[in-house]
DNA sequence: GGAAATTTGTACGTATGTATC
DNA sequence: GGATACATACGTACAAATTTC
């Protein structure tokens, strides 16, 4: 691809820029034939920096833990994990990444019956202030976190709902014990901004990482909203595919 | 939402950190009852920074055309769409955002005729180092640029279709010229990374700015690829959905 | 119209972070 | 590691434009 240029004086460190641009390489797989990080003083020259400058980056991904230096015989590759979230009619999380992963968790981090407002009310066709089931959860592939989530379910037909996510850790299985047997993705959305503090700290993201963000509408078989979602995906971990 | 805290010491300046916030909070609508950005004493406490950091964040928001600031007035909002893509299996660039643009125009930036690699023949189901013709493309929206692309073709089928979509600005209309009448989205792969140099240029992006990555893949109507393209677009003017 | 309050613009000084050599 | 240069962030004070009462 293009020249490895960075930009100074743009209120993003050298080391932070070059970090990141490492951590997509990895990702696409450019250095899968050694396994290794070509040597900081290539890189250096590469990037047209200090080598100190570039120790900064590579410093930033081991700690995240991408890269090991190991001195005397070069930087490793430790992880380059990239999970693909399908997207369908008939969307499903766990499955959907489970032949990508051996385990797959998901996590209730918070839940609560609160008044819909407006712009819940209007996704899942109701009167704003109607109560609904919000749901937090975590979901981690392999150990990895690997999306954060914000649910909303319509009262009273899901009571109940966050009770057993969480027992079964999936959406699927809570949607089952509360009846609902089958269910379809209508319409999804997909942006990517900043992490905020908050992902950083649940996804374990480090400053000015991305996250793309889905926000979704599942409905039963008879097209009624069973559930508003607005997942947060840190982008060097996931990416989506959309099959027609 | 969350806090509105920020992260010292991580690579990234606090004011830029502050104004993509902002930038995201103003795509959101959340300023839309007064069409002004919270005065810069009100954003600083929010923020928990320097009224000057909070300026330095402005500036760059003023730089990009998003805000201007008016002295005893306050800033106010210049500019705050988001174009929505949809993704179907009819997805086609010019009528999808039609109604959301006034002139959508195409402009050819390159093309040549090259050996396919092995990735790019692998999606056109070709033997690697048979010739394609490889396109890039800028697409604006009422002047503003929202996508980069990268198309590749199969050859002989679409010769000259780099002449036929320099006259266009449609791909649509170049398929259409040599012969292709319908086309069908057979599978579209979306990732997130930071924008390099060379989007920023094209695309007239700030440092640190976000683009999305698009790589699809078309086929005619009885399956045979057509075209595979990979593009970029600048996050905060763009988001995807999907309609299943 | 005038005074006060609000809001952005400018200026100086100090401390720390970043990057080079 | 030390010296140097520049960017970042804070603190304070006051000027200039606009709105409010």
């Amino acid at each position: 691809m293009g020249p490895k240029t960075i930009e100074r004086q743009t209120g993003v460190a050298l080391w932070r820029q070059i970090a990141d641009r490492i951590r997509v390489s990895i990702s696409d797989g450019a250095y899968d034939a050694t396994g290794m990080v070509p040597p900081e003083a290539v890189l250096a020259a590469e990037f047209g920096v200090n080598r100190h400058t570039v120790r900064s980056a590579l410093a930033a991904l081991a700690q995240e833990g991408i890269v090991r230096a190991m001195q005397g015989r070069g930087t490793l590759i430790e992880r380059r994990d990239r999970i693909n979230f399908p997207i369908s009619k008939r969307t499903r999380f766990t499955p959907g990444i489970g032949d990508q992963a051996r385990a797959v968790e998901g996590l209730l981090l918070d839940s609560a019956i609160e008044p819909a407002d407006a712009d819940i009310a209007n996704h899942l066709r109701l009167e704003a202030g109607t109560p609904v089931m919000r749901l937090e959860a975590l979901r981690k592939a392999d150990g990895q976190a690997v999306s954060r989530s914000t649910s909303w379910f319509p009262l009273p037909r899901f009571e109940g709902i966050d009770a057993a996510y969480r027992k079964s850790g999936s959406i699927t299985a809570a949607f089952a014990a509360c009846g609902l047997g089958d269910y379809l993705r209508l319409r999804t959305e997909i942006s990517a901004v900043h992490a905020d503090p908050g992902d950083r700290d649940v996804l374990g993201l480090s400053p000015g990482a991305i996250v793309m963000i889905a926000k979704a509408l599942n409905t039963d078989i008879d097209g009624v909203p069973v559930q508003y979602a607005v997942t947060r995906f840190p982008a060097d971990r996931v990416q989506f595919t959309i099959e027609n």
